[in-house]
DNA sequence: TTATTATATCGTAATATTGCAATATAATAA
DNA sequence: TTATTATATTGCAATATTACGATATAATAA
């Protein structure tokens, strides 16, 4: 049905497939990696850094902070963006986890 | 329009999104759960744990092996499946570099 | 051979995502 | 005030995803 039936899994299941969800798309991967490209936060001229229209970038920034992935604030007329460090750490403690697990196994 | 613009984006990073699309569902993060919960590959019944009927499974586990984050080898009538570190290894990677390349910014 | 069991594929309906033109908003500049 | 500039929102078309019933396939059992 395209509904995905988030009421028959756990909480953590849920909010770490739209973690993943939200970098889940080339612009997004493309965001984050210029952002950790230039030195500092970037205030503006994203939307220039990508081959979309501006409504198209600003959609996917909205997906990114939604996800907490990145945060913005607010600079004059533009708004300055840079990653969230926090969340970064969670999908890494995530795959730490699974890493540890996994010493244990045959494959 | 629904199409990502892939040809836009360099190898790596439809790579990457398209590494997360696959576990971006929770489904497909509790079938890596389930898989890291018992002690060896398993050799059927993932079906009967989870909230969903069995093509639907059977297609999110497809999903999986053609991101290469399972592996499933044909054992008699059953398919027995585990999960390839290769695959898990590059995404801790990905975020290794990406932590390295944080420890500089200001935020 | 005919079950039985496990998994895959097909077809399709419901819903979600992607992308963008048009437009709105919000801050500053002239 | 009226530009200008930067970003957000709306509305919609094209496409993708999710889920599952029906059916197919493939291996073994009786």
């Amino acid at each position: 049905m395209g509904v995905s039936k988030t009421e028959f899994f756990t909480e953590e299941q849920n909010q770490m497939a739209s973690l993943f969800k939200s970098i889940s798309h080339p612009a997004r991967i493309a965001i984050i990696q210029y952002l950790l490209s230039v030195d500092s936060c970037i205030c503006g001229d994203i939307v220039n850094e990508l081959p979309l229209a501006q409504p198209t970038v600003s959609q996917h920034l909205k997906e990114l902070k939604n996800a907490n992935i990145i945060k913005g604030t607010i600079e004059g007329t533009a708004i300055c963006y840079c990653l969230n460090q926090d969340t970064i750490a969670v999908i890494q403690d995530y795959f730490k986890g699974i890493t540890k697990q996994l010493q244990n196994k045959c494959c």
